[in-house]
DNA sequence: TGATGCTAACTTTTT
DNA sequence: GTTAGCATCA
């Protein structure tokens, strides 16, 4: 027996004997699937197989670079090089990057992340004179993803009477209109968003036979890691690529299916089995990973969910500690809490701080935590989040190296023509986009092209010669020497140098570290082991698609990691502190009134519990800063899923006031009262307002019921006093009143989630 | 045209 | 509490 294939257990074998043939491996959390799935490559490789007719998907960078990784290992040498893992969005753009030429796009294409698609969309909705309150430039975009991830081109779009009929009953008819036009625009600027590289590899696929046939070919084994999360699109595309020889294996766990927003489809895993012909299932259910506490208590919180495909995940390992449940007084509080805990658990138990991982629901809940472990002297890392890419330093950066690539991106050039300031303002921009349309050329042809009788200055001129220069460049240098040299010429670089404010420190910093990392890329060999294509072109294609999360190694640097749940998918940790379990926080807000929502949430705080392997905290706070005024949410609803004999009901936490409070899972749902006490700056604040009519709150003021209220109320506001209430609109989970204060201020639309009202009369 | 300061809108989750 | 976009002033 190879010795790769030494500690695996019967199902596992099994998994990765299976050679040819549909394989669906339904593996439980924790159960080893990325060592059967590593293992199953090296073994295909040993059995025959060219590294280079393996492709293997993933949906993190990081998840494809470990998968390399452990395969090099298993095999002990380097052929592992040669196979093709990547994420379906890399994967994808590399292949179209080739074949652009046949869909008519550029070589070089942009790929535009989610801010880009979004700066279309608004500025098509401004050219057909909309109001952007109303077609949302958010609400469109996932529109149109949703639209392209179920691969409906603008055509069939319109055709389409279902959402035509969504369309309608959100009064937002016009939605058709703004799709072609993106898709249009898209397509002039040479850029491709995320759903293309999915949409257009499937019209490629499609479309070209010759080119469905030399990807068929070339991957005659594909192994799918993630499977419950995949869409529409990604799902035909599998099954077109997988149509000749059926090697597909697909890995997933419906149980941990938390993409649905982003248009996955469980459906895709279920089905598997109808799918293809004589369809191996292995199951996977011994986990490896957590205590029997701790799996316990996954088990029973994912029962309470309906759609599943049976399995009973179990484990021999040890019973384990119970696992503790902490309220707090305030979010601050929980953020003291855990730092202190994580100290505590530090001195007793010899725990190293990557350890620990503190879990919570959306991204806004990190700062208390930083606070307190910086406070603390305890060193973190934050993963995801605001993307180092999308601050605007980098940005126009980017911007400009990304129209050197390909001036055709008119959304980048607008962005940069006029930084840093060479007299082309808002006003010749505008000049320039209006020729543009009545000779309907691209942005940059009007002012580059000596030819037509475009829109010229003597700064658009200086403007276009530089950029003219720097392409000069792309040909000979490679990557690094173009940005540098880019940096230097345009002043972005000496700019930032010279202002010495806090955060123009931190920006030139930040493009310090662009820089740097550009030079890594430079300086890395790829997959065949050379400095190949080096080019800004093929940097730029995959900066795109990395996320924070994938950036450096995050996992190697001695730090508790605080991240989303989401971002936290595959990973696990000795400590975990799920936070913030708080109804409409976990379960969020949006997705308390329809079923399917619901159990998604539920299947997300799954993925939380057995992300721990020895010891769980969940912790919830009674009251937390929420758009800078307090709210108070009842605990989570889940935590009452959780079996209380697995609940360590001695185990004491902290509150506010310094008294150390027992959380007791008997008494979990009494609303307690608590001192609404501001903190000193808040109060501070309050008291130096220099606002003329800057209404202090009553004493007792407490917020009421949102559902109580009603037209005619007359209400108090904690920043603009006393009003009434003129008159209630939207969906009761997110009403929107209008109200006529006093004291100059007016009539207002408020939104009553978030501000908080008094009742008064 | 460009910098500055204020207000409104904002929070799911990510490739 | 933060940030983007707008209005205002230089």
């Amino acid at each position: 027996m190879q010795t790769y294939l030494e500690g695996l257990n019967e199902q596992q074998l099994a998994a990765v004997q299976h050679i040819d043939g549909p394989l669906m491996i339904v593996a439980g959390a924790g159960s080893g699937k990325t060592k059967v799935l590593t293992t199953r490559i090296a073994h295909l490789m040993n059995s025959g197989v060219d590294a280079f007719n393996i492709l293997a998907l993933t949906f993190t960078n990081k998840a494809a670079a470990e998968m390399k990784e452990r395969v090099e290992k298993a095999l002990g040498n380097t052929e592992a090089r040669n196979l093709y893992i990547g994420t379906f969005h890399s994967v994808f753009a590399r292949i179209l990057r080739s074949e652009a030429n046949k869909l008519g796009y550029p070589n070089n294409f942009t790929i535009y992340d989610t801010d880009d698609a979004k700066s279309v969309i608004k500025g098509i909705v401004k050219d057909m004179n909309l109001d952007d309150k109303h077609y949302k430039p958010a609400y469109i975009y996932n529109r149109i993803s949703a639209a392209k991830n179920s691969l409906l081109d603008p055509a069939k779009y319109r055709a389409d009477t279902f959402v035509q009929e969504e369309d309608t009953r959100s009064h937002r008819p016009l939605i058709a209109d703004i799709y072609d036009q993106y898709a249009r625009r898209c397509f002039r600027n040479g850029a491709m968003d995320f759903d293309d590289l999915l949409f257009k590899m499937h019209t490629l696929l499609h479309e070209y036979p010759d080119a469905l046939a030399k990807y068929q070919g070339r991957f005659s084994y594909i192994l799918i890691d993630e499977y419950q999360d995949t869409n529409h699109a990604q799902y035909e595309i599998i099954k077109m690529l997988g149509a000749r020889n059926e090697n597909i294996c697909v890995v997933g766990d419906d149980a941990q299916s938390i993409y649905s927003f982003r248009g996955a489809t469980v459906q895709n895993i279920l089905q598997f089995k109808d799918d293809y012909d004589d369809v191996r299932v292995i199951k996977l259910e011994q986990n490896y990973r957590s205590t029997q506490t701790i799996l316990d208590i996954a088990n029973s919180i994912i029962g309470n969910n309906k759609n599943q495909i049976p399995k009973e995940l179990w484990t021999s390992n040890d019973e384990g500690e119970k696992i503790m449940l902490a309220r707090t007084m305030t979010d601050n509080d929980e953020g003291r809490f855990v730092a202190d805990s994580i100290k505590e658990q530090q001195m007793r138990n010899h725990y190293a701080n990557k350890d620990f991982v503190v879990l919570y629901r959306t991204n806004a809940q990190s700062r208390s935590f930083e606070e307190s472990l910086r406070r603390q002297n305890i060193p973190y890392k934050l993963v995801g989040g605001t993307s180092f890419y999308q601050r605007k330093e980098i940005k126009d950066y980017l911007a400009y190296l990304r129209i050197i690539v390909n001036p055709q991106d008119e959304e980048n050039l607008k962005r940069i023509i006029n930084v840093p300031t060479r007299g082309i303002g808002k006003t010749s921009i505008d000049k320039i986009s209006v020729r543009a349309n009545e000779l309907d050329v691209t942005f940059w042809e009007t002012i580059a092209n000596p030819d037509i009788e475009g829109f010229r200055s003597a700064n658009t001129d200086n403007f276009v010669m530089m950029i003219n220069n720097f392409r000069t460049m792309l040909e000979k240098e490679n990557a690094y020497d173009v940005a540098f040299f880019v940096g230097k010429h345009t002043g972005l670089v000496k700019d930032l140098y010279n202002d010495k404010s806090v955060e123009g420190i931190a920006r030139y910093e930040n493009v310090q570290e662009l820089l740097n990392s550009i030079k890594e890329f430079t300086e890395t060999p790829d997959e065949e082991g050379e400095l190949h294509d080096k080019t800004l072109g093929s940097y730029l294609q995959q900066i795109t698609l990395l996320t924070d999360a994938d950036q450096d190694k995050a996992e190697d640097a001695d730090a508790v990691k605080l991240m989303t749940i989401h971002a936290a998918k595959g990973l696990e940790f000795p400590c975990v502190y799920v936070v913030g379990m708080e109804e409409n926080l976990f379960p969020s807000a949006m997705s308390l009134y329809d079923r399917s929502d619901l159990e998604e949430e539920r299947r997300l705080f799954y993925v939380a519990v057995t992300r721990a392997k020895e010891k769980l905290w969940i912790t919830y706070a009674n009251s937390r800063y929420r758009f800078g005024s307090l709210v108070q949410n009842d605990p989570s609803r889940f935590i009452s899923e959780v079996p209380p004999r697995y609940v360590d009901t001695t185990f004491t936490g902290t509150s506010n006031t310094g008294t150390p409070q027992r959380s007791n899972t008997g008494n979990l749902f009494n609303k307690q009262s608590f001192d609404k006490v501001p903190s000193l700056k808040k109060l501070a604040d309050k008291l130096s307002a220099p606002k003329p009519a800057a209404h202090n709150p009553s004493p007792d003021f407490v917020p009421d019921d949102v559902s109580t209220m009603d037209a005619g109320m007359q209400v108090e506001h904690q920043k603009f006093g006393y009003g009434k209430i003129l008159s209630l609109e939207g969906a009761p989970a997110n009403r929107i009143a209008t109200i006529e204060f006093g004291g100059g201020h007016g009539t207002k639309k408020i939104m009553l989630n978030y501000a908080k009202l008094r009742i008064v009369g």
